[in-house]
Order: C-alpha cells, then sequence, then structure tokens
RNA sequence: GCCGGGGUGGCGGAAUGGUUUACGCGGAAGACUUAAAAUCUUUGACCCGAAAGGGUUUGUGGGUUCGAAUCCCACCCCCGGCACCA
C-alpha cells in the first residue's frame, strides 16, 4: 500500500459494513458461544469526548477478536437519555427537551460511527422512548406489587428563593446552583424503594464475583454493614429505649443513654405535658437541630452538644444502676435504632460527650495488646507464656515539660521503666525501685495512676521467653536531678533520655507505651478489645466472648446498615412518569398493564411548580384521571423517576430491544445472560452498579430472570486527562476534541493510542500525550510501507517472533491488556524492516491480528491482498508451539547473584552443559577463589557463589 | 480515623522469585537535504574511571533467599471508598 489515506480507507469500510450489516447480531449461531459485551450507554449531551472513545472503541478490541476466535458477540449501543440536562436547555434556550436530546442522540450516533466500532445498531435503545419506559413503568410496578415500593416523607433540597426541589448535583457547596441561596431541608412524600431489604445479599453475593478487589470494597463500605446488638433499657417510665451496640461487651460501662433528636420516643414524651422537666429546652434543641442545613452539618466543628431530658432516667439492664438520658445530634435518627447507649471510657464521641458534661467515666475493658507476627518479638501463639505482674513507670522532668524514655542501647528502641512487682511489694514502691535502679534518679514522687491495667502479650526476645504481662502504669515525678550510680549490668543494657513532651510518641515504637503515653496526654478512651473488668460475673472474660454472652443475656443479635432506601421520586419533567393515581377513596393505585405507557405529555412550561411539584402537575389533562381500581376521580402521580431506574435494567431490554410484549422474552435473556463483560466509569460503581444488581435480584425473587447478579465481570475505566495531566475541562482549555484528531490523524490512530497509552484492566489516570498519538500514528504508517515488502515464501528468520507475537496478542487481550499486545506488535513490525521482507502467509497472520485494533486499515490491507471476504469475518490466526522456543538462549551469568557476564547456549542443553558453559564464559573472574555452591536455573541463568573470607 | 489499591528512567508504562527499565514518547549525535519537515541509523538510569572495569539504583529502613521491583515486617507518600454509622 502506498501512502495512506486515512479519510479516505475509514469512510470507505465504514460504509460498507454498515450497508452489509455485518455486526447485526443474531440470539443464536450453531456452534457458537454467546458472549455479552456490555459497556454503560451514554448520556446524550450533544458531543463525544475522549472518553467516550475510550468506553466504546477500546472493548471493541475485544469483541472484535472474540468474533474472530469463534464467539457470537452481543456489543449494544443506546442512550440513557432522561435527566436534567435536558431540561435545563429546556429552561434556559426554550428548547423542547425532546428534540433537544432526540437531536443530540442523531449528532452523537454519526460521531460514535466514526470510531469504527462494531457495535450492533439494530439493537440501539433510547431510555426516553415510550416503548422503552413503558417496561420501566412496568417493573416499576412489579415491584410495587411485591411491596418493595412505599411513600415516605422524606428530606428534600429545597431552594426557597426559587422555591423548587433541587437535585443533589444542583447543590454546589449547600448553596443552589442557580441563585446561590442557601438549600434547606424540607420534608416532602416521596417514593422509595426497599434497597435495604436486600443489604444482605448485596453484600455476601459479592464474594462469588470474578470482581476487582476495589469495586467490591467500594460497595460493601457504602452498603456499610455492622454486626452487633440491640439492647432494651428500662426507663423509670415503665417502657423501654431499645439501643444498637457493636460492643455490648461494655454494657457494664454505658452510664447514660443519648437519643437522636429525630427519635420517636421523644415525640412521645413530648406530648406527655409535664413528664419532662425540662419540655422547654428539649423542644428548643429539637427544633435547632432539625434547622440545620446539610451545609452546617458538614463545616460543623463537632463540638458535642446536647440537653439532658430531666425527670426521667433509663436503668443499665447489667448492672441495675439507674442513667440519665440525653437528647443529642451526635447521635443520628436514620441509623441503628436512632439511640445508644453511652460507654464514654471506650468510645471517643461519648467520652468527648461525658469530659463536656461532666459525666463518669468507667473503665470496663482493660486492653489486651498481643504482639503482631512477623517481628522479633511477635507473640508465639502456640507456645506456653510466663505471667508477669508489673508495673510500668512514666517519669516527668522535675522542671521542664519532658518525660523520661528508657533507650535500649543494643537496637535505639525506646520505651518506659518497667518492673515486676516482687510478692509483698507495691506497685508504686517496685516503680521507684525499677527507677533508681535502671537510671539513678532517686527523688521520684508518686503523682498518679494512668488507669487500669495493661496486658501484653510478647516474645522477651532477650531473656527468650514468652511473656504474658500485667501492667500497672503510673505516673512519677522528679523532685530535683539527683542520681545515683547505676550498675554496670543495667547502664550498659540501656540509657535514660529525656524527651520533650510532644515528642514523646515519635519515640514509642510499641503499642502498649503508646497506649499509656495517650493516655497521660488526657485520652483515656479506650475502644480495642481487652479483658473485663468491674463487670460482674463477666470479669475476666475477654472481649470477644464477652460480646457474645452479653448479648445472648441482656439483648439480641442484630445486624445495621449505613446503606438506605432508595429515593426514586423526582419533582422533574425529563423523566418517566409513576404509573400511579391517587384516589380519594383506594389510595395509592397502580396503573393497570393495558394503560402503559403512561405517556409524558408535550407541554409549554418547564419550570417546577411552586410548591416543589414536577412541572407536569401544571398540566390538567394529565393530572386528572379516572381511577384504576374504582372508577371514580383520580389525580396522576406527577413525579418522574430517578434516571439510575432507567439504567437499572437497560442491558436486559437489548437481548430483546423490539419487544412489545415484554420487556424481554426468557429465551433471548436466557441466550445472553448473565453478562460476561461490564465495562464503565469508577463514578458508576456505587449508584448505578449497586441499583441495578439490586433490581436484577428483586426480578429475581420474583422470577422475571434467572440470574441473581447481571454481571459476571465488571472492570472499571481509567480516566484520560488533558496533555497538562489535569483533569480534561474548558475552563482550563486542556480539552481533546476526538473529532478534531481523528480528522488529522484517522480513528485507527485513536483507537490504538487509546489502547496503547497504558493497561485497560487497572484504574489510573493517564495524561493524553499529543507527541504519543503521533508515535502511533508513525506505527500504522511503517504498517502501510511494509505491506509492500510481501513475498511468496514465508522468511523463516520471523517464524519465531511471529508465532511469539501472536501467542501474546492472544493472551493479553482477554486479560484487557491492549497495551502490552501493541508493544508486542510493534516489536515484530522492528524485525519485519530490519529484515526487509515478510511472506505472504506470515503478512496475513498479522493483519489479522491487527484488525481489533485498527479496523479500517487492517481491512483495506487484507482487501489489497487479494481476499475477498472482510477480515473481521476471518478466523484468529493460531501460534504454533514448535516456533516458540529458540534454538539458542542467552542466560545470564552470576557470581554471589550479581550479574556478571552473559553467554548464549543450545536451548536444550542440559544443567552440566548449561553450566560447564557458564563457567568458561567466566573462567578468569573465578580463578583462584574457591565455588561452594552453583545455582543452574535452566534457560535463565547460572550463579556461582564463592566462599567469603 | 477505618477499609481498599498503588509508589519502577525526564514522561506513559514493561517485568509477579532469576540479566530492572520491553514498547512508545521526549532528549542527544549522525545520515539524507541548499535548508527545513518527514524518514532512517546510533545513543539513552545514576556515580567513580581515560578505558577496561567497579559501585549504586524499583518510596524509606529492616528481614527471608544463592538471588527480591516481586515474599515477610515497620514506616513514609499518592489515589479511591466510607466517615459523629455507636
Amino acid at each position: 500500500m502506498k501512502g495512506y489515506d486515512h479519510k479516505k480507507i475509514e469512510k470507505k469500510w465504514q460504509e460498507f459494513w454498515e450497508r452489509n450489516k455485518i455486526y447485526t447480531t443474531l440470539d443464536q449461531v450453531p456452534d457458537k458461544d454467546n458472549f455479552f459485551l456490555l459497556v454503560e450507554f451514554p448520556y446524550p449531551s450533544g458531543n463525544l469526548h475522549v472518553g467516550h472513545w475510550y468506553a466504546f472503541a477500546v472493548p471493541d478490541i475485544l469483541a472484535r477478536t472474540l468474533r474472530m476466535q469463534g464467539k457470537n458477540v452481543l456489543y449494544p449501543i443506546g442512550f440513557d437519555a432522561f435527566g436534567l440536562p435536558a431540561e435545563n436547555a429546556a429552561i434556559k434556550n426554550k428548547l423542547n427537551p425532546r428534540e433537544w436530546t432526540y437531536g443530540n442522540i442523531a449528532y452523537m450516533k454519526k460521531q460514535i460511527r466514526s470510531m469504527g466500532t462494531s457495535f450492533d445498531w439494530s439493537r440501539e435503545l433510547a431510555t426516553c422512548d415510550p416503548e422503552y419506559y413503558k417496561w420501566t413503568q412496568w417493573l416499576f410496578l412489579q415491584l410495587h406489587k411485591k411491596g418493595l415500593v412505599y411513600q415516605k416523607d422524606t428530606a428534600v433540597n429545597w431552594c426557597p428563593s426559587c422555591k423548587t426541589v433541587l437535585a443533589n448535583e444542583q447543590v454546589i457547596d449547600g448553596k443552589c446552583e442557580r441563585c446561590g441561596t442557601e438549600v434547606v431541608q424540607k420534608m416532602m412524600l416521596q417514593w422509595n424503594i426497599k434497597i435495604t431489604d436486600y443489604a444482605d445479599r448485596l453484600v455476601d453475593d459479592l464474594d462469588e464475583l470474578d470482581w476487582p478487589e476495589q469495586i467490591k470494597e467500594s460497595q460493601r463500605n457504602w452498603i456499610g454493614r455492622s454486626e452487633g446488638a440491640e439492647i432494651g433499657f428500662e426507663t423509670t417510665e415503665n417502657d423501654t429505649i431499645t439501643v444498637f451496640t457493636t460492643r455490648a461487651d461494655t454494657l457494664f460501662g454505658a452510664m447514660y443513654l443519648v437519643l437522636a433528636p429525630e427519635h420517636p420516643w421523644l415525640e412521645l414524651a413530648l406530648e406527655h405535658t409535664g413528664m419532662l422537666k425540662n419540655e422547654d429546652e428539649i423542644g428548643r434543641y429539637i427544633a435547632l437541630s432539625q434547622r440545620k442545613t446539610e451545609l452546617e452539618r458538614m463545616t460543623d466543628q463537632r463540638e458535642k452538644t446536647g440537653v439532658r431530658l430531666e425527670g426521667v432516667e433509663a436503668i443499665n439492664p447489667a448492672s441495675g444502676e439507674k442513667m440519665p438520658i440525653y437528647v443529642a445530634d451526635y447521635v443520628l435518627g436514620h441509623y441503628g435504632t436512632g439511640a445508644i447507649m453511652a460507654v464514654p471510657a471506650h468510645d471517643e464521641r461519648d467520652y468527648e460527650f461525658a469530659k463536656k458534661f461532666d459525666l463518669e467515666i468507667r473503665d470496663v475493658i482493660e486492653p489486651l495488646i498481643i504482639r503482631p507476627s512477623g517481628r522479633l518479638d511477635s507473640f508465639r501463639l502456640d507456645e506456653p507464656a510466663q505471667e508477669r505482674t508489673a508495673t510500668m513507670a512514666l517519669v516527668r522532668h522535675w522542671s521542664e515539660d519532658k518525660y523520661m524514655c528508657l533507650r535500649w542501647i543494643k537496637n535505639d528502641v525506646h520505651g518506659f521503666v518497667t518492673g515486676g512487682i516482687e510478692d509483698g511489694e507495691d506497685a508504686i514502691e517496685t516503680a521507684k525501685r525499677e527507677i533508681e535502679e535502671e537510671t539513678g534518679y532517686s527523688s521520684a514522687e508518686y503523682v498518679e495512676s494512668l488507669g487500669g491495667r495493661v496486658h501484653v502479650k510478647f516474645y522477651a526476645a532477650v531473656k527468650n521467653v514468652n511473656r504474658f504481662a500485667h501492667f500497672t502504669p503510673l505516673l512519677f515525678r522528679l523532685k530535683d536531678g539527683s542520681r545515683s550510680v547505676v550498675d554496670e549490668r543495667e547502664s550498659n543494657l540501656h540509657e535514660p533520655v529525656w524527651v520533650d513532651a510532644d515528642k514523646v510518641a515519635d519515640y514509642l515504637n510499641r503499642e502498649d507505651f503508646q497506649l499509656i503515653w495517650r493516655r497521660v496526654r488526657g485520652d483515656r478512651a479506650y475502644t480495642g478489645g481487652g479483658i473485663l473488668v468491674n463487670s460482674n460475673s463477666f470479669d475476666g472474660l475477654d472481649s470477644e466472648r464477652a460480646r457474645a454472652e452479653i448479648t445472648a443475656k441482656f439483648g439480641r443479635p442484630k445486624k445495621t446498615y449505613k446503606l438506605r432506601d432508595w429515593i426514586v421520586s423526582r419533582q422533574r419533567y425529563w423523566g418517566v412518569p409513576i404509573p400511579i393515581v391517587h384516589c380519594k377513596k383506594c389510595g395509592t393505585v397502580p396503573v393497570s398493564d393495558d394503560q402503559l405507557p403512561v405517556l409524558l405529555p408535550d407541554i409549554e412550561d418547564y419550570l417546577p411548580s411552586g410548591e416543589g411539584r414536577s412541572p407536569l402537575a401544571k398540566v390538567d389533562s394529565f393530572v386528572n384521571v379516572t381511577c384504576p381500581k374504582c372508577g371514580g376521580e383520580g389525580k396522576r402521580e406527577t413525579d418522574t423517576l430517578d434516571t439510575f431506574v432507567d439504567s437499572s435494567w437497560y442491558y436486559l431490554r437489548y437481548t430483546d430491544p423490539k419487544n412489545e410484549k415484554e420487556f424481554a422474552s426468557q429465551e433471548k435473556m436466557d441466550a445472553w445472560m448473565p453478562i460476561d463483560l461490564y465495562s464503565g466509569g469508577a463514578e458508576h460503581t456505587t449508584m448505578h452498579v449497586l441499583y441495578s444488581r439490586f433490581w436484577q435480584k428483586a426480578l429475581f425473587d420474583m422470577g422475571l430472570v434467572k440470574d441473581a447478579e447481571p454481571y459476571t465481570r465488571r472492570k472499571n475505566r481509567s480516566l484520560i486527562l488533558g496533555p497538562d495531566g489535569q483533569k480534561m475541562s474548558k475552563s482550563r482549555g486542556n480539552v481533546i476534541d476526538p473529532d478534531e484528531v481523528v480528522e488529522r490523524l484517522g480513528a485507527d490512530t485513536v483507537r490504538l493510542y487509546l489502547a496503547f497509552i497504558g493497561p485497560y484492566n487497572e484504574v489510573s489516570n493517564y495524561p493524553w500525550n499529543p507527541d504519543g498519538v503521533v508515535g502511533v500514528r508513525r506505527f500504522l504508517e511503517r504498517v502501510t510501507r511494509t505491506s509492500e515488502m510481501v513475498q511468496e515464501k514465508d522468511v523463516q528468520g520471523l517464524q519465531s517472533i511471529l508465532h511469539k507475537t501472536i501467542k501474546k496478542v492472544t493472551d493479553d487481550i482477554p486479560l484487557l491488556k491492549f497495551n502490552t499486545a501493541i508493544s508486542q506488535m510493534m516489536t515484530f513490525l522492528n524485525a519485519i524492516e530490519k529484515g526487509k521482507t515478510i511472506g505472504r502467509e506470515q503478512w496475513k497472520a498479522f493483519v489479522r491480528i491487527l484488525a481489533p485494533f485498527a479496523p479500517h486499515l487492517a481491512e483495506e490491507l487484507w482487501r489489497e491482498g487479494g481476499n475477498e471476504n472482510s477480515v473481521h469475518a476471518e478466523a484468529w490466526p493460531a501460534f504454533d508451539e514448535k516456533y516458540l522456543q529458540d534454538e539458542t538462549v542467552t542466560i545470564a551469568i552470576q557470581i554471589d547473584g550479581k550479574t556478571r557476564g552473559e553467554v548464549a547456549i543450545p536451548t536444550n542443553s542440559d544443567k552440566d552443559a548449561t553450566e560447564k558453559a557458564a563457567h568458561g564464559a567466566i573462567a578468569a573472574r573465578l580463578e583462584g577463589r574457591e565455588v561452594v555452591r552453583v545455582v543452574v536455573v535452566p534457560k535463565k541463568l547460572v550463579n556461582f557463589v564463592l566462599k567469603s573470607d
């Protein structure tokens, strides 16, 4: 091929493929396995960006390869077409959202076609087509029938100035994006879907999925399952307040209860006038916290506030003690039971609150620290341990704000003075004695206890013994600097060092020292596990067992989640109308199947109506209907569905997009589901992917689909940044326009460049490098020139590298490591150019493996070579094992693990021959040295280990 | 703070126990040209050395191993998720 006119080639073959419908996918093809490759469908914003290319054109490489390898591949595309931007355009530029959207779709289709992707356009869908949203409505009603849909008063973002509900993305820093007014929370009746019913399965089923850990972990965090207990506390009003806790083991340390301001118990109590002595104050506090906007909550100093409920107390079921009850907004109404038992000694937040309100703090857990494995002093779990009662003494300087650390001379480690307590001695005496013995300081004076004991399991490497030590931490202060002489045995071991108070933490490398040090600094809340004290019959148990036993005796096990139900109501025009009729007599009534779809009417005025209702509320002909149940007067629901509902099932519709009787036929879903690979953006990990997993499970439970999980494999895509390494944005002026690059360098170049930029199976950020694109274009130009070098007979010298290249490309594509596949093809091209010739069959193999990457150019080269059929319908070339191994191999020669030379030997050399060759190659270096060991790794290296002198 | 992922030339990256830096970009030198572009050839981690050669190097420090980017421990930094979630 002479010259490379990408414009001509690309246009020609795109038209040819389309005319011949070569990517129209049948549901079943004899002798072919189906493969469903899904990419997230785009929002029709009106213009394609580089990210779209990265999302569609790169997975297309996999689609094309799989087809050549004999799979029947479904690679569909559509448009996620409802949503706010269309409505904003309507309001701002007086455009009809429908026309705006379909106009954008038409334009973007043209752009997408320029990529040369193998999408099956016959299955195209748009969520705003009535033929599509009819089934969105139908499926919503199925969930409704199942009891998964309900209405609830829910807080929405409300702009008091625009008098409208705002979507979360319209709230910028707590302010309305349009007018800048501070957004407040307003309660409105909203449609919700009970996704929380599925929380456990959404977590547990992740284990079975072949997904990257990062994605699974994000979903787990988002769902936020935590396992604990519910415990009931009786009150002096003869009722019960139930709390949720993950630390039932600390029950004896629960000193007060805290209710969230929204807690229903408060509402009831306030109705009983006079029951709460300070009801005015409480009422004011509740009102104040309700008025807090999201903004305030976020920027709050998080200073603890609250009000005690005067005149009522709760009873600790374990200790029987009476305890005060507070209302405080550091407890969240929607999590757990909206009430907690506060254990100030073992929870940071309760500790802070107790300090502020001067409440009693009672230790019930003594820390137990076990040195982790993999260190010299790691506790040896399966060996017996010597128990030891000891003190730990913190010594303050007599005149400066410094504390004494002991530095162990041998390993330069810092700690505090410790010592075993002898029989008949008390801890204070022991500590004073040890301070003097170990450091010479003789004026130590006891200040205070640093709280209860601390238990440590470790291995005392010096004494060679496994220890279980029980330390009593004490604080001392020196009266002056007087010192006696220290015994040499002690002074050889360690020396005292005076450390500034704010630097001490940096010196300590042991957890128990760190812990005691925090106590000196006034942080006494210990949140870890340990051994129970002050807990009656539970004393001496470890936290874990105590948790189980206390839960069994005083409460019941309970799981709770951060995940909240899915609010699907939107007070918007451009969305799927919720197919519900409100009837005075019958309540909320689903629209019957034969009345679907509830069509979205054309309207003139897209502004929301004043009370925060959807613009649809102003359309009388839409609103006023007869009740489907009783035939009486009804009013249509005017909210529309969240667009995440539309996208929760679109993949099912791709299997059967034209079906007028069902959302998809069972047969067609069977043919394609579950999805083999779903590639998309990381931003959809927690919302869209989770919602659609839920949706699939709900349909599964209703018997409408056969898989409980929609996506066998999910990969998140990386981000393409601007050339400056920043996110592309108009304001930065670093946006790369793909249309311009395609015009200049061609679609094949853009595809190949994006595939080459980095591994597609990992998430990272890749800057667009304009020189890099040119480099890839250079590669394709060299390919066209190489096509002039084709001769009839295979070139023997190329066989080995050709087959290695076929193998590497074959292996890397399914792993989505397109970058290394391409680099191997480049290496092969370098080899062709070196010999300036290539055999016809060899060339044909190369063109075929290039075809998925550069489909237009490969098709041109293929036809030019006299082939009649499309290269994309050809079979993928096979590699021959016999060419993969070279006749000679270069092995490294090492001396003491350092590479000192190399030698080429026949590949099939045995160990002796390998060693001999290596020895011969560096004989001079080995002269006069004694070789104590020779390590031979066949085909890799020989390592001579010399006797050390 | 908790959880997950990661840290390799000037840059994107390759190498998952065996010669660190494949492939590409940029840089340098040269060829062709009146010249430039394009193209081609050579070069290409750092330090010492005239060279031969030696030493250092995959965030830092330690360990295991004949041999570590890769395995183990501690720490530092970057990215992502969650976060007053009891």
